[in-house]
RNA sequence: GGUGCUGUGCCCGAAUGGUUAGGGGGCGGUCUGCAAAACCGUUUACGUUGGUCCGAUUCCAAUCAGCACCUCCA
């Protein structure tokens, strides 16, 4: 079966093609760790993971690298704004290196608890300021860079077709009043690959260059180790969709200056969150941390769900309510198939209608191989886990399957054990009923649940499960 | 001003030119000593106005409303 992705360099749904056969080389731009990732930011990985999970489950091997900027970024190229990673250091009574490594850490944690692949590679800018170095050398012999006051500028009106990602007209961007003007660039829209001369003549995060003592600009890093450890030519770039006009735009003029053709072959990009009408940002302090949302009493898991049920290219609005909601699912689910587990241990496995496994996983394929609709794929699930003609072991192998997408976990959710406490009362409670004492064994039921153990009085004597 | 996106039932949120998305919640029922879970039923969906068509929520146009990006940000 085909793959088909949307490409935002084209604004299609294209085939999907590798350059090497049955590898995949991905690229997916990570954090700059300078305060902890919100939600928002979580939701791209997610939607990397899915993406990632599902060349896999195609057949493919992947490589993915994916970068940590651990060197400080100014607000913006015009050395205007403040170096993050300095500000948190100054904030915090760190060095810089201190906090890049601290939010690094804690950044690969909520991947961890999020359950999502960790990349084959990844790399710090920080440690490749040699191969930076060295697209710069080359940038500036193609006669692509020019150097001005010890800052080396990319020239963007050397490079056809700029705005091919962004599809932003060059003057409209230029003109842009709310951008300082920077006198030492030939062209408002030209990018620094390399500061020595910035406003920040004390940072602590410098290095030597030919052109001065100072730190690479905010793209090329990017550009410096996609081409190190994946080569020329990429399979798929992905990032947020903020990075269409600047950064990958700037990515694209870098990487294909230097190697004199296109080196990405398609540009995937996830759509925002949005937090009540409002994009969730650091600098507006207006986010929340996965963090966050264990103290309101969910896992990482029950985020996760929420981002499955909405397409990756479109905004999704977060809201506590949803997020409730899909606890409720996910956790129903869950205890689903651990009845389903017990039910095969007590029982004789019976029999599907026959095709109808294989209808379900078509079906899924087919959801996922369109542009990653993994909203069907969960309406797809629902559909055979109430479906009657599908027998409980064909249900779990069918679960399984779509875990290896999905990421919940699933199947490896296991039935927690209780406290001989709880047990002991449990019996109890079992013995009174038996004896029509409906009073005191109704009385005991409360003390359970009162403890978040729900009971189910069946046929074959009571069973528990997890308020949730 | 430029670039793009969206408008679906009580809520979240998909697909689709004609046939049930799915989930959550509410209500009613079955079951139960009572519950819970489960199951069954129910809860007048496609912003507005035109057009194309045998037929439009789905295509086209206009219109209204909302959102994002163009500035560090996923």
């Amino acid at each position: 079966m085909k793959l088909f992705f949307y490409n935002t360099l084209t604004r299609k749904i294209e085939e999907f093609r590798v350059k090497t056969s049955k590898i995949a080389k991905l690229y997916t731009c990570g954090p700059t760790v300078y305060h902890y990732a919100h939600i928002g930011n979580l939701r791209t990985y997610i939607f990397e993971d899915l993406l990632r999970r599902t060349l896999q489950v195609f057949g493919y091997k992947v490589i993915h690298v994916m970068n940590i900027t651990d060197v400080g970024h100014l607000e913006s190229d015009e050395d205007s704004g403040d170096d993050k990673i300095i500000l948190s250091a100054l904030r915090e009574k760190k060095t810089p290196l201190d906090i890049a490594r601290y939010y690094e850490n804690f950044f690969l944690k909520d991947c961890n608890s999020l359950n999502l692949l960790k990349p084959t590679i990844i790399c710090r800018a920080s440690e490749h300021i040699e191969e930076i170095q060295y697209m710069i050398h080359q940038l500036i012999d193609k006669n692509y860079a020019y150097i001005i006051d010890g800052n080396v500028y990319f020239d963007v009106a050397r490079f056809n077709n700029y705005s091919q990602l962004s599809r932003a007209k060059l003057h409209d961007l230029s003109s842009n009043s709310r951008v300082d003007f920077d006198h030492r660039k030939k062209n408002q829209k030209d990018f620094v690959l390399w500061f020595s001369n910035s406003k920040f003549q004390n940072q602590i995060m410098r290095w030597d260059s030919p052109w001065g003592r100072g730190f690479p600009g905010w793209h090329i890093e990017c550009s410096a180790m996609a081409t190190k450890y994946l080569g020329e030519y990429i399979d798929i770039h992905c990032g947020g969709v903020d990075h269409i006009p600047v950064h990958h735009t700037n990515e694209i003029a870098q990487s294909d200056a230097c190697f004199n053709h296109q080196c990405v072959n398609f540009w995937m990009h996830g759509e925002f969150l949005i937090l009540d009408k409002n994009k969730m940002s650091k600098s507006k302090n207006n986010f929340l941390t996965l963090t966050n949302l264990k103290e309101y009493g969910f896992d990482p898991a029950h985020y996760r769900y929420l981002c499955l049920g909405t397409h990756y290219r479109s905004q999704m609005l977060f809201n506590f309510e949803s997020l409730k909601m899909a606890k409720s699912t996910l956790e129903s689910l869950k205890n689903r198939i651990i009845d389903w587990k017990s039910e095969l241990k007590n029982k004789n496995a019976d029999k599907s209608i026959a095709g109808k496994k294989k209808e379900y996983l078509n079906r899924f394929y087919a959801a996922l191989s369109y542009d990653l609709n993994i909203p069907t794929i969960l309406s797809v699930l629902w559909e055979f886990v109430k479906d009657g003609e599908i027998s409980v072991n064909d249900k779990l192998s069918l679960i399984n399957e779509f875990d290896l997408i999905l990421g919940l976990g699933l199947t490896e959710h296991i039935k927690p054990e209780l406290s001989e406490y709880l047990i002991q009362l449990i019996k109890k409670r079992e013995e009174l009923r038996k004896q029509k004492k409906w009073n005191c064994s109704d009385k005991i039921r409360q003390e359970i649940e009162n403890s978040g153990v729900m009971l189910k009085d069946t046929e074959n004597g009571t069973d528990w499960y997890l308020k949730y």
